[in-house]
DNA sequence: AATCTATTTAGAAAAATTTCTAAATAGTTT
DNA sequence: AAACTATTTAGAAATTTTTCTAAATAGATT
């Protein structure tokens, strides 16, 4: 896993929403596409963001294709964060 | 604050590891930019990235720029990841 | 096997980001 | 006040990202 593309794919709002729909339960590509106001083409190419980012990983079933998030590079990510919490050695200069 | 302004901040590896410069101490905008590769103009171009997502403010003394983090806006942005952990209601489906 | 359904890929256009050079600003020192 | 130091702003070029349409793929159904 690369912070850069990690964070890349955190940095567009409709893959941060993809994200929050796919909490609960794995959802489609069909079926996460009809929340956006874009094309097909368009969402599956946001999940390709998230999939090349580990955010997501992908299941198939029938012709179908379901996405659910991958939470272990969650677990990563608030290690990254966990660097800037409590260690404030010298607090002011 | 905004998660969008915010993640877009993130998101690029400069402006990371600005952050990562930060962590203990203030630093001047020039100081920021003896560590990096580039003008002076395109580190304050970052600096100022991260000031409007508010990952960092500003104090001036003499004719410096100090920058320092703000680390309230980590504690928001660990929220938004909270939301991934633990509620996983519909388990599988 | 022909058609249908779901999704992805390719290629192009539009928009946003990153970077630079040159000039501007602002405070400091001589 | 003139010159200097630190930083930012403006404008342009290069790169990357986002989005679309059209075509391709792949599995399912008739």
């Amino acid at each position: 896993m690369s912070f850069a593309e990690t964070f890349k794919a955190l940095s567009d709002p409709a893959r941060r929403e993809i994200l929050l729909m796919l909490r609960n339960k794995k959802m489609s590509a069909g079926e996460i596409g009809s929340h956006f106001d874009m094309t097909g083409a368009t969402v599956s190419y946001h999940l390709s963001v998230l999939k090349k980012a580990d955010l997501v990983y992908e299941t198939k079933q029938k012709n179908f294709v379901y996405y659910e998030l991958n939470t272990s590079v969650f677990e990563e990510i608030m290690l990254w964060f966990a660097q800037f919490k409590g260690e404030n050695s010298d607090e002011n200069q």
